[in-house]
DNA sequence: CATGGGATTGACT
DNA sequence: GTCAATCCCATGC
């Protein structure tokens, strides 16, 4: 059995954004001291006008028209840093948002930096996933290969998660397209949960 | 330079 | 279910 590769390259993110953000699925994302297995992303693309990039290349933009596996970190609603990376080519304005982790590492940390307890709600939405890591807006555009935030490949020994995919959150523009992508059966995905992620994890329960 | 709109969250009815 | 907090940034005068 071959191991995964211990990173990513540059490569992993130089594709169609869509098939990056169903693949970050399982992957881990590391930053000062804490750490998690990606459950749940989105992706946005600057032909459709949810994303950011629509607007064409301004000062916010030029990160995600620039490097793939680049962070790009915005501000949402005054309060919040959200976490994307950066993908396909130089140029092309297209990003993923990393949206939920499952905690692996730094439990304790989170918590501390999140001020509250429950392992479910320390990384189950994308403005709670950057407060447990300790990311603020200072790293939008820095390397998601080198860190200081590090996205991983699957660690060795998790199976391939099972892919839900569903309509984006939160968005009131383009808003039927099923870009949002969940690992079946985590209870760290953000609300709502997609109906197969609700069904999978009620037959869990019962 | 003034304005309006968010890729959210947590508290509250 | 409703709603406010709070700030970055694109746009228009």
């Amino acid at each position: 059995m071959a191991e995964p590769p211990e990173r990513l390259v540059e490569a992993f993110f130089d594709r169609p954004v869509l098939s990056v953000a169903r693949d970050l699925v399982g992957c881990r994302v590391e930053h000062e001291g804490a750490a998690g297995i990606i459950v749940e992303t989105e992706a946005y693309h600057f032909t459709e006008p949810a994303c950011h990039a629509y607007v064409g290349l301004t000062d916010r933009t030029s990160t995600i028209y620039g490097l793939p596996g680049v962070a790009y970190v915005y501000r949402s609603y005054g309060i919040h840093a959200l976490l994307n990376a950066v993908c396909e080519p130089r140029g092309v304005g297209a990003a993923v948002l990393i949206r939920a982790l499952e905690p692996v590492e730094g439990l304790d940390l989170m918590r501390a930096r999140r001020g509250l307890q429950h392992e479910d709600d320390l990384c189950s939405g994308p403005g709670k996933l950057t407060q447990a890591l300790g990311i603020e807006l200072r790293a939008n555009g820095s390397s998601l290969l080198d860190g200081p935030i590090v996205v991983a490949p699957r660690p060795a020994g998790r199976r391939r998660p099972r892919i839900v995919t569903g309509e984006r959150i939160g968005i009131t523009k383009a808003a039927e397209l099923p870009w949002r992508f969940c690992a079946l059966g985590s209870r760290s995905v953000s609300r709502p949960w997609p109906p197969a992620l609700r069904a999978s994890l009620a037959r869990r329960a019962a």
